[in-house]
DNA sequence: CGTTTTTGACCCGCGC
DNA sequence: GCGCGGGTCAAAAACG
């Protein structure tokens, strides 16, 4: 049951171009620590070179015409992943219709919490209020088919050595226990939302038994405010931090149909924006996590990180072209 | 000084 | 009814 297979998100890059790129300029190797005083004489050389002109921005416009159908391929690769993952997920749910005594003993919870719960969505009818009282209902009519886990599970890869359980999804948590379990040497520490009560979310966090490398957390309801790694971005115009937060292919690639929605809901209020989105913000982030960890690992992929800084940092003019 | 973490006590559901 | 185990509370400590 508990067995999960790592999502390969090492995305095999073609770097190749980089480094070719960097050698037809005949850049010298990046130094390991390059202060920017050194620079006007590394690149003395380079700006006499008129001649060169040309073949440097024909090699632009290659390298533009060689990244742009990379990211083509990319775009496909995770429009691909979205998909299978649908597949997988319509897959587990079709199973766990069909094995309703296994799943999810998670609504064995007090009655206290559950009051509260609707005390709380009494008030704001936000986001969170379709998916507890779906709790409730499944209590009492376990038989539909109404499993919509508000439940969802997070692998995170850490170091085996980083002995703290802080499972960084972007969110504020605040700690509120900590408990030995009996299946498991490692502690479970549980976390609220630290815009609790408003937001109920919780998060237990707890090192796989197999692999004490792997953080699991396990997220209970869904947050009814922004992230906060969005709250700042979204106002302004440059989209950057959500770029990074890895939402962009989807949307570039398959509009609305794409969606990781672990934490199946309707569209709450909030969300106004007519942009196709994940979902659920855990599943996002686990994938750039996920991403981030196999890209930076790949020196391959730092290697042409390091050559493609070097090559606009010795050509401050291109960047108006990016 | 306000917020967060720690940690032992307590609560509650479940199985026997 | 009792014990066990997971989850939560809340006072004290730690932290910024």
């Amino acid at each position: 049951m508990e067995s999960f297979s790592w999502i390969n998100t090492s995305l095999d890059l073609n770097t190749k171009p980089l480094k070719l790129f960097n050698d037809e300029l005949h850049l010298p190797p990046v130094p390991p620590s390059p202060k920017k005083k050194d620079l006007p004489s590394n690149v003395s050389g380079l700006g006499t070179k008129n001649l060169s002109v040309k073949e440097e921005t024909g090699a632009l416009v290659e390298e533009l015409n060689r990244v742009s159908e990379e990211n083509k391929k990319l775009t496909e690769m995770l429009t691909v992943m979205c998909e299978n993952y649908n597949v997988l997920r319509t897959q587990l749910v079709d199973y766990m219709n069909k094995n309703p005594e296994k799943e999810i003993s998670s609504s064995k919870k007090r009655k206290s919490e559950s009051s509260n719960n609707n005390n709380n969505n009494n008030n704001g009818n936000i986001g969170n209020s379709e998916s507890s009282s779906t709790d409730e209902e499944s209590r009492k009519k376990p038989k539909e088919e109404t499993i919509k886990p508000k439940i969802s599970r997070v692998h995170y890869r850490t170091d085996a050595s980083d002995t703290g359980l802080v499972a960084k999804d972007g969110y504020q948590w605040r700690k509120y226990g900590q408990k030995v379990t009996r299946d498991n040497p490692s502690p479970r520490a549980y976390f609220k939302c630290s815009f609790a009560p408003s937001c109920p979310v919780k998060k237990k966090v707890q090192r796989s038994v197999e692999d004490q490398s792997v953080l699991v957390a396990t997220y209970e309801g869904e947050h009814n405010h922004p992230h906060p790694s969005q709250m700042d971005s979204t106002s302004g115009s440059s989209r950057g931090v959500n770029m990074a937060a890895g939402s962009v292919p989807c949307s570039a690639s398959h509009g609305s149909t794409v969606t990781f929605d672990l934490a199946k809901s309707k569209s709450s209020s909030n969300d106004r924006v007519v942009k196709p989105r994940f979902e659920a913000p855990e599943m996002k982030k686990f994938l750039v996590e996920q991403m981030a960890t196999s890209l930076t690992k790949d020196p391959n992929f730092t290697t042409a990180l390091a050559a493609a800084i070097s090559g606009r940092m010795f050509q401050p003019n291109s960047t108006e072209k990016w």
